[in-house]
DNA sequence: ACGCAATTTGAACAGTCGTGCAAGTTCAAT
DNA sequence: ATTGAACTTGCACGACTGTTCAAATTGCGT
């Protein structure tokens, strides 16, 4: 095979199955057969399985985070809480639909292989991923929480949280979209995935101090009720007579 | 072992591993050895691993959907459209966090296994999940496209999708919060969340209608700006030379 | 107490997994 | 043309995967 572009290819290849099934889901020799490559070259270049992850990891996050910062760093010359609240929250999105490395795609491909992994829960791809993350992410809130003067913090890092969540779903299902809304918005649209998400979490973080006043002023929140009695156990099949084909 | 009970501890077990690290990561042996079962009990009783997994579905996914929409039915009878609004979203969130079936804890776990499965990608376990699953959620769209006259429908379907995506993230990695918060919430405090969920997504909402008057009005969107010049390649470490213990 | 069906057990199967390593190949510098 | 390092290949190891199945065991209705 080609020489020099193996391990590129390589790279390439496992983020795109790494980002559609999860790390531990496919198989290093998948990997290999699809970059056209002997399974031997994939360890040889990055060692381990997870050193493949590694390497993944380090080629996108170096770009991602300096665009952030840069785009954060013009952000906060913006002098207007709301209008710097914008641009921050699009800092804060727009890296991760549009890197600046590879091609076109790449990083909201990255960022979905990142929202997979987070959700498949092996410890040791989660501390790969979630290495020198909560740095960028402490920056955000702490300028989102300069926009919204006397906003409580902790209802910032809750509504952080939604809008990770909000952009980590969009890449991983982006079909749901399509289809509930009867083909006429793509989910799979980035620019207006941007758009939407700026906008809503705009939205969000704006109505944070309405509802602390609303609190202040002691208006109640009906108490979630529970119901623990036993539901109806429902219709069993026969052991045993399920089969598949 | 004990005999009568072989089943729903496997089920219990299953539900629990499943909803921390995905359907393909974990062995039916442990599942077995977790539940002080053998392995063949296992397929005695469910076929297959995706036979259990679906087992795992039906036993919620009733009460669950009764539940949700009971509640709505209870939320229309509401004139008023923004105290509607609110009880329909309630209606969407509530269920998902607390069950009416089993112990508590086991609607969260439950929702969060299928967070954790959505992500995952596996067609199969895929194709369960989605089981009976948009219908509700359609309803739930026609109910609030109710509550919001006028608001484009599009826009709503994006919502909820960050709704959904937020209720997720916070199911799978309720950690970040309390992390980033110092401490100050726990992101594992589900009626904190569903109250949160709650707001935000109110908040959402009800914004559809000033940003779609505002771009009717033409208010400027700043372009996604791209920039595709091959970012730095990084230092690279010498192949195979990095080891683990 | 007995029989019979439901259930559990032990063992094996055919694959696949990540990983290691010696032998082979390629390529650039000399 | 030769050397040496970078890289690729083939192959095998041990562990683990889901699934199957006959034999052993259990427990309930009679």
């Amino acid at each position: 095979m080609a020489r020099a572009d193996t391990r590129q290819s390589i790279l390439e290849i496992a983020e795109h199955l790494f980002a559609e099934r999860g790390f531990g889901s496919v198989p290093l020799r998948e990997i290999a057969r699809a970059a056209g490559v002997h399974v031997g070259s994939v360890t040889y270049h990055f060692g381990d399985k997870l050193g493949l992850l590694e390497a993944i990891y380090t080629t996108h996050t170096r770009p991602m985070n300096a665009r952030r910062l840069e785009l954060i760093g013009e952000a906060m010359r913006i002098s207007d809480d709301d209008q710097r609240l914008m641009a921050v929250l699009r800092a804060y999105v727009l890296p991760a639909f549009i890197s600046s490395y590879g091609e076109a795609g790449g990083g909201a491909r990255f960022t979905r292989m990142r929202a997979v992994l987070s959700a498949e829960g092996n410890p040791e791809a989660r501390e790969i991923i979630a290495q020198a993350f909560d740095t960028t992410t402490c920056a955000f809130i702490d300028a989102i929480e300069g926009c919204l003067p006397g906003a409580d913090r902790t209802a910032i890092v809750w509504r952080s949280q939604f809008l990770l969540g909000s952009l980590y779903y969009t890449l991983i299902n982006p079909e749901r979209i399509t289809r509930l809304s009867d083909g006429a918005t793509d989910g799979g649209d980035h620019e207006r995935a941007i758009e939407e998400l700026v906008a809503t979490s705009f939205a969000n973080f704006k109505a944070i101090a309405v509802i602390d006043a609303a609190r202040r002023e002691g208006v109640a929140t009906p108490a979630t009720d529970r119901d623990d009695g036993r539901g109806t156990p429902g219709l069993r099949p026969h052991p045993a007579t399920r089969k598949r084909p």
